[in-house]
DNA sequence: AGCATCGACCGGCGGC
DNA sequence: TGCCGCCGGTCGATG
């Protein structure tokens, strides 16, 4: 599952070797075609599939940027920008390559949706196993609503204090912590897996109200995300289940992890407890974590 | 008006 | 072996 350390490893993996780069033709897979001919949205949000491949040639990569959990292409083509949002969902991944064959994992392979010809036959693909993730053009942001409601980034000096208002508005203050910092209107890319590990080393209760809960503590909870944020792009993310780095890469902190998929409690050894808050499974020690 | 809940998007895989 | 149903990030519709 991407969450903010592995969209951001694929971006610093992507931007060297695709910054420059111009589009010459796009391919989309039949099954995308079928779904969209269907009237479903499957990966290709907001645009017919024709509209879609017949905007994006002659569009030229200018830069690529992260933000929350979404990878922003920014374009240019006759002058005018463009902006193409990527989102990973749950199984998304993309792949540089000359030959589809050079996607080892038959599994990524098999679901190639989206192919971005670039200059020289190089290709900038697009697969996802389940089809959560999303691929959106715009001309800019402010032209997809929810991309401007987005938390700030969690690194930004502005971050701390937007949690901290938010914390205290009446929708959120009867919710369970876990279910608020998982909220991309509060913390910016913080999913199941680095919720659960910030709970466990504050060995905070991830149902404990929000309202039950001091400012000291709620910054450093803050502080907390902060740092397994960071310490997940330091070491390459985590692979688990279906996320891959560019071209199939691994990340290394799913080592790391201490509590995140865990049986046994690593400081008491007790059996760990499972839990759905918020809609999503949770994971923590009932006797360390208050 | 603002909030809560639900459905949509899916294939892999665990469990029976 | 085969099939059923659970899982999940995010948005938009519905209540």
């Amino acid at each position: 599952m991407p969450e903010l350390p592995e969209v951001e490893g694929v971006v610093r993996s992507l931007r060297p070797i695709a910054t420059g780069k111009t589009i010459q033709s796009v391919d989309v897979s039949e099954t995308i075609i079928t779904s969209k001919a269907n009237g479903k949205e499957a990966i290709i949000k907001g645009a017919d599939v024709d509209v879609f491949k017949e905007a994006l040639p002659q569009m030229t990569i200018e830069r690529i940027d992260r933000r929350s959990k979404y990878i922003y292409f920014h374009l240019v083509k006759d002058g005018i920008p463009h902006l193409l949002v990527s989102h990973l969902g749950m199984s998304g991944a993309w792949f540089y390559v000359r030959n589809l064959h050079e996607i080892e994992e038959e599994k990524f392979k098999r679901h190639s949706h989206v192919i971005f010809h670039l200059e020289e036959g190089d290709m900038l693909v697009y697969a996802d196993i389940r089809r959560f993730g999303e691929l959106r053009l715009l001309e800019s942001e402010a032209d997809h609503p929810p991309l401007l409601l987005m938390a700030p980034e969690p690194f930004d000096q502005d971050a701390l204090d937007h949690y901290l208002a938010m914390s205290i508005l009446p929708k959120y203050e009867n919710k369970a912590i876990k279910e608020f910092i998982m909220d991309g209107h509060v913390v910016s890319g913080c999913g199941n897996i680095y919720a659960t590990e910030a709970l466990f080393r504050l060995r905070m209760h991830p149902a404990r109200k929000v309202k039950r809960i001091s400012k000291e503590r709620k910054i450093q909870l803050f502080n907390e995300i902060v740092i397994v944020l960071l310490d997940s792009i330091e070491n390459g993310g985590s692979t688990i289940s279906d996320y891959r780095s560019i071209n199939g890469e691994a990340g290394n902190m799913q080592n790391r992890l201490q509590m995140y998929g865990k049986k046994n409690c690593p400081i008491c050894g007790r059996k760990t407890l499972q839990k759905t808050i918020g809609g999503r499974t949770s994971t923590y020690c009932g006797a360390c974590q208050k």
